[in-house]
DNA sequence: TGTACATCAGTGAACGCGCGTTCACTGATGTAC
DNA sequence: TGTACATCAGTGAACGCGCGTTCACTGATGTAC
């Protein structure tokens, strides 16, 4: 029985990353609060100090995660062969059910990334996963990226339109399906003049 | 010559906004607020209540100037016959020199946009805007609004991608040109099966 | 197996801060006569 | 043209609030002997 709360918590890191979290998507970014998640968790606010240096490292941790679900999330959509589109429709999927860490993942807060490095892999998580996505589809290497921005360019808009309520939220993702199966991508050209 | 302010600002109002725009692109949106935005104008912090019932009043009517200023940008830009192409790069450019802006037009701060007729107009220009372009390529009207979404979705997913720092500043701005110039539309379709 | 002790995950009070908003007010401007 | 007065754009003090962070501390856990 847990008559009395234990003292120590056994993982309070990941208690407080999941109240975060609940917190963002309940409740939008300025509510996330260091306080605002101890207390969620029921432990003191100044216990999240043993584990993270401050509210910014917790953020970071927070868009890291969500960047590594998100990968994953791209990667099982598209096991086995099949193409491009559907590892648009996972990410504007999970755009629209996390809506609160997908602001946070690509929003301002966390404008020097270069300070957490986790954070900073798992974004070339993504990235790296959306280049493959492309070159398979071209069934040739990248020559130049124009494939993967315009890929990403629409995906991400598309998923940020959805997110901010400007596509009526109900239909917008079965319209992104039928859009994503419609739409050529720009093939590169090998005779591109180079920039 | 003005030895001391004069009593009556003269406009403030339009002091006020363009202070929190100031404040929007250099510091970004946490950082505005009705006192800081006061302090820079020149003025007391409740004389902005003169102007605004709340600070969200504010951050309103400054969103839907940004709105108003984006649809303009777009009309200026395919003035003429010039294509759809035009309006999405005056789209990017907008969202790249307006960063702050952008982010508070499209962001979640002011979600409740019915409570705001005058930025709920504001969005419908850019929005009609955007329509009409795409029923101007296509040469006939839109029979379902797939070609819309994707024209929107892809400019503005290349604008927040540029934005938040996830392509190269610098190069972005001429690849989204030659994207544009290469993307396909999805033409509607019309034996498309309604929803 | 028992004891001493270092470690470290937690607590709770306190700090200074800037915020949005309210209140009663002041004093310049514009208008009615 | 002069005067009385209503209007209303501004002021400055004050409110309560929640925040991030610091500090000295407590007490359970794990380890060395």
């Amino acid at each position: 029985m847990s008559s009395a709360r234990p003292y120590r918590h056994g993982n309070l890191p990941a208690a407080l990353l999941a109240a975060a979290r609940e917190i963002l998507d309940e409740n939008g970014l300025h509510a996330v609060g260091l306080r605002e998640t101890a207390r969620r968790v029921g432990v003191s606010a100044t216990a999240a100090y043993r584990h993270f240096t401050s509210k910014e490292d917790l953020l970071a941790s927070l868009a890291a995660e969500g960047f590594h679900d998100l990968a994953g999330a791209m990667e099982k959509a598209t096991r086995g062969a099949t193409p491009l589109t559907r590892a648009g429709l996972a990410y504007i999927e999970f755009a629209h059910q996390n809506r609160g860490l997908f602001r946070l993942m690509f929003g301002p807060v966390l404008a020097e990334r270069a300070k957490y490095p986790t954070l900073q892999a798992a974004t070339l998580e993504v990235e790296g996963f959306l280049l493959q996505g492309v070159a398979d589809l071209d069934r040739r290497p990248l020559d130049d990226n124009h494939a993967a921005m315009a890929a990403w360019g629409l995906v991400h808009g598309l998923a940020h339109l959805i997110v901010d309520g400007f596509f009526p939220a109900e239909q917008a993702a079965l319209r992104a399906e039928e859009i994503l199966a419609k739409i050529r991508l720009p093939k590169p050209v090998a005779s591109d003049p180079p920039p």
